[in-house]
RNA sequence: GGGCGGCUAGCUCAGCUGGUUAGAGCACUUGCUUGACAUGCAAGAGGUCACUGGUUCGAGUCCAGUGUCGCCCACCA
């Protein structure tokens, strides 16, 4: 007697009180942690976790940064790799200033007027209250992050690091302290690097001006000028001379001459260069060095002086006579206003232009003329090069190695520092006599490097490094270096490093160079990048946009399983997805169905519980042939970071094979009235076994539910999860080549299901009733296709609705119309409905066959083919061939 | 100005080193309250793979060019 009673199903999955639970036992299983030693034998697998910025929220990036990385991990530690994922918090500089900023206006005070010491204290302050949200929120998402070893890029071991690292750039030449053309923020009132001074192209003004030529006294001529075309005439006090191209004729005669400079009068050489454009504006131009990169240049080549005439602020300085004090854009306006009024306004155009923006707050960008400290890029670029060509390092997707390489040829000198507080301060002392001393002492030099005076005579570099320096260190100042630690040896260098295409620069190419100069080897072997989760209409997620998605709160409302199965199917490494509702609704359906068929077969053990008996089924022979294919694929996919792949492979698994097919089949013997106990035993043994290794692979894709079901399964059979406590420290399935009688039978059950859905669908298309029986004829194509009918019968009947059956019917009986497929020839029903749609089927399929055979046997028959395909190809053709026109004939004979 | 991508079914996208009849999900049509799941089941329709030319026995895939959309970099004030 089988009783199966509903009550004993498993309740509707629920995110919200499933999935804590289950990162609580992660947790008290220490399954994220290395054993103390590393496996003997075992391959290292660790991943460079890009860290998130301490102020900052996680956004569907960082969830799909997190779940990539989370799905190669948890893959990796089952395969018994010594795995590592190091969590990590970025203390991001500029971005904690700007928000630690804002917040200290509300409380009415500003940086200034809390002063360095009290500044860094309430950051401390604010950083120890927000720190933990984002681990909190990696864990609802399921990271398996090894919590015991997170870092923060300011803590001790991060501070040691960068002084050691910038003392080695110092020894070895390659950091230095010189006066530059820096991009200066007004607003943030810091140097900012290329890369954070944001390009949009703007509507502005072209002004055309007159620069009166200089008499042989000196003074100005009324009646002769060189009119020059600028977007800045608020910078003319810096104007150092005027720059005309060197074979513009209407030039020449100029060259060598000066012009007056507005308002100043200070005399300006005219120069002739050729980076001047002639058909640009008037061909002359304004050559202000200290305020326009170009300018800057072309004064170096020239030998020109450079005058700054701006402040901190953005203000004009006292170079600037009368206009002193006024704001760049005031200045602007009245100093055009003032040239109108002598006359000298030539033009005044509107005029597109490409102005820099701060990244962090959107203020315009002032080139600026400073001392600044810089690292020479150019031959850690090289190497960093050389390691993508050589292919020690390989960047995925592909193409990003050419993006990489373009940027590395053009990289000019790094600027790292930063006239902040919150970072780490350069390790620089100068003494009285202006001597540079770089010291990776935790408490600074004892004396001056160079002329020896004591250590309280020296005064310590004010400028903090770009949060770059220190993040660029992540995979080795995270494990402990400089130090030889046992971390640094067992888990260095690191295997996979992934983030978002955007900031391969900033930080990639960082990583790239300080490590493979610090430490002599590639930080990572593989660079995983992945695109941008953009909103249905394809835009970025913007918070001024207000479409940003809250990944937690799409967590709460599918479950963090489903969330990850949206983001990270059907999409391509390097490739921008937009997260549509369906998308996500898609992953919610398939935890659902992974869910529901757990409770099937969990609900379905038979009871009694008896010794199984009897040999396997077709359809266990063939789930195991399916299921073997798919351990093959599916560890293959992942093995070359093909998530999307693997997914879909997991997907097709699941839901066709396991869920469509062999549970509905598995229904049918569990509830054959003639089953013994022992045979339902074994078929359930098998559903619960085949469960058991789904689990394991579809764990890095559903690591919360493959576990909650996984700990029902163990209950319910322990033989179908062997024993092994929690999933996550399971053993990935093992690949095996499928037994000759499973092979046997993935053929053999291909053809039973081809002819299953050929009878479903002329019960369609004769519009039976979907719930009557039909009677079903088939006339065998021969010995072994009657085999596989009787092997297959139960199934047939079953899922096909057909009944009584006939299967070995005579080939005269045959009615006018029939169906075929590669076991024979079949027709159902008995009357005429039946079989005349049968016959339209037929006619078509037939149509379809010869069209088909028609091209293969062209292709077969075509000499240069046959002479220059692999003889392997041109065989299989040929098969292939062979079956089409044993199948064409079965039909032809009746139907034609 | 330089560089890099995309263009494949109505929509969103997969298609690795060229080799069966180009796939998936969603949407669509038809039929199903099937003892896991209607968040589901079954069957079906839907594509000159942007265009032109080339290489090849064979091209969505390789090459050249064109169009178009997008991104990155850049020193026409």
């Amino acid at each position: 007697m089988t009783t199966t009673s509903r009550s004993q199903l498993p309740p509707r999955y629920d995110a919200a009180s499933v999935e804590p639970g289950i990162y609580d036992r992660w947790l008290a299983a220490e399954a994220f942690t290395p054993a103390p030693e590393a496996p003997a034998g075992a391959e290292r697998f660790v991943i460079t976790q890009p860290p998130p910025n301490v102020t900052g929220a996680l956004h569907l990036g960082h969830a799909l940064t997190a779940y990539v990385e989370d799905m190669l991990v948890r893959y990796h530690r089952m395969r018994g790799d010594d795995t590592l994922w190091l969590p990590g918090v970025d203390h991001a500089g500029i971005a904690a200033q700007f928000v630690l900023d804002r917040i200290i206006a509300e409380e009415g005070e500003t940086r200034a007027s809390l002063g360095r010491e009290r500044y860094l204290e309430r950051m401390w302050q604010f950083i120890n209250a927000t720190r933990d949200t984002i681990g909190q929120q990696h864990r609802r998402l399921g990271a398996s992050l090894d919590w015991s070893r997170l870092r923060f890029t300011m803590d001790e071991g991060s501070a040691r690091a960068v002084r050691v690292a910038f003392k080695r750039l110092w020894d070895a030449g390659l950091a230095y302290r010189g006066e530059a053309l820096v991009n200066w923020c007004p607003r943030c009132r810091t140097t900012i690097s290329d890369l954070e001074n944001i390009k949009h192209e703007e509507a502005g003004t072209l002004w055309t001006i007159r620069y009166h030529l200089a008499r042989p006294d000196g003074s100005s001529d009324p009646d002769a000028w060189i009119s020059v075309a600028t977007t800045r005439p608020e910078t003319l006090f810096g104007d150092t001379a005027v720059a005309v191209h060197p074979a513009d004729e209407r030039y020449a005669k100029l060259v060598g001459r000066e012009a007056v400079l507005p308002f100043l009068g200070r005399r300006l050489p005219i120069v002739a260069d050729d980076h001047v454009e002639r058909e640009f504006g008037t061909g002359a131009v304004k050559i202000t060095p200290a305020h326009d990169f170009d300018d800057y240049e072309l004064a170096k080549r020239h030998g020109l002086p450079m005058i700054s005439v701006l402040d901190e602020d953005a203000r004009l300085n006292e170079q600037t006579g009368e206009f002193a004090g006024l704001d760049r854009y005031d200045a602007r306006t009245q100093v055009v206003e003032r040239l109108r009024e002598m006359g000298d306004l030539e033009r005044e155009d509107p005029h597109q232009l490409v102005i820099g923006r701060c990244d962090r707050c959107g203020t315009v960008v002032e080139p600026r003329l400073s001392v600044q400290w810089f690292v020479r890029v150019k031959p850690l670029a090289d190497r960093a090069l050389a390691s993508v060509r050589e292919g020690r390092t390989r960047i995925i997707p592909g193409h990003y190695e050419k993006v990489f390489a373009h940027w590395m040829e053009n990289i000019h000198d790094w600027a790292v520092g930063r006239q902040l507080w919150w970072g780490h301060r350069i390790p620089a002392w100068y003494c009285p006599d202006e001597h540079i001393t770089v010291s990776d002492a935790g408490d600074g030099p004892d004396a001056c490097a160079d002329c020896g005076r004591s250590a309280a005579e020296l005064t310590q570099e004010t400028d903090i490094f770009d949060t770059w320096f220190s993040s660029g260190l992540w995979p080795f100042s995270t494990l402990g270096w400089p130090e030889e630690t046992p971390d640094l040896r067992r888990f260095y260098p690191t295997q996979v490093m992934e983030t978002a295409y955007e900031i391969l620069f900033f930080w990639v190419a960082r990583m790239m160079m300080l490590g493979l100069f610090l430490t002599d080897v590639e930080p990572f072997q593989t660079v995983y990048l992945h695109g941008i989760v953009r909103d249905p209409m394809g835009s970025k997620m913007s918070k001024t946009k207000g479409n940003v998605v809250d990944p937690l709160e799409m967590i709460e409302d599918i479950g963090a399983d489903a969330l990850r199965v949206a983001l990270v199917s059907g999409n391509a490494p390097g490739v921008d997805q937009r997260l549509t509702d369906s998308k996500l609704t898609g992953g919610r359906n398939f935890t659902n169905k992974i869910w529901n068929a757990a409770r099937f077969v969990l609900g379905a053990r038979p009871d009694p519980m008896a010794e199984p008996t009897g040999d396997d089924s077709l359809a266990e022979r063939w789930i195991r042939a399916r299921l073997a294919a798919t351990i093959e694929r599916a560890t293959r996919q992942l093995d070359a970071l093909d998530l999307a792949g693997y997914s879909a492979t997991i997907h097709e698994f699941a839901w066709s094979d396991y869920c469509d097919w062999y549970l509905e089949m598995a229904k049918v013997e569990l509830r054959r009235d003639d089953a013994s106990d022992g045979e339902r035993a074994r078929v359930w043994r098998r559903t619960t076994r085949v469960l058991g290794d789904l689990l394991r692979l579809a764990h890095p894709l559903l690591p919360f539910m493959s576990e909650a079901i996984w700990q029902s399964l163990a209950e319910a059979d322990p033989r179908a999860t062997r024993g092994e406590g929690l999933l996550i420290c399971a053993t990935w399935p093992e690949g095996v080549n499928p037994a000759e009688s499973e092979v046997a039978a993935e053929r053999d059950m291909s053809a039973i299901r081809d002819l299953i859905r050929a009878v479903r669908d002329q019960r369609t298309v004769s519009g039976s009733p979907a719930g009557a029986w039909l009677p079903l004829h088939v006339v065998p194509a021969g010995d072994a296709e009657r085999r596989v009918l009787g092997e297959g019968a139960r199934y047939l009947e079953a899922l096909a609705r057909v009944r009584p059956l006939d299967l070995d019917a005579a080939a005269m009986d045959r009615p006018a119309s029939v169906g075929t497929t590669s076991l024979g020839t079949f027709w159902i029903g008995a009357d005429g409905a039946a079989a005349q749609a049968a016959g339209a089927r037929a006619t078509a399929r037939q149509a379809e066959l010869r069209e088909q055979v028609d091209r293969l046997r062209a292709l077969v028959s075509n000499e240069a083919f046959i002479a220059r395909a692999p003889a392997a190809v041109v065989e299989r053709e040929r098969a292939r061939l062979g079956e089409l026109e044993s199948q064409l004939a079965a039909v032809g004979e009746d139907a034609g």
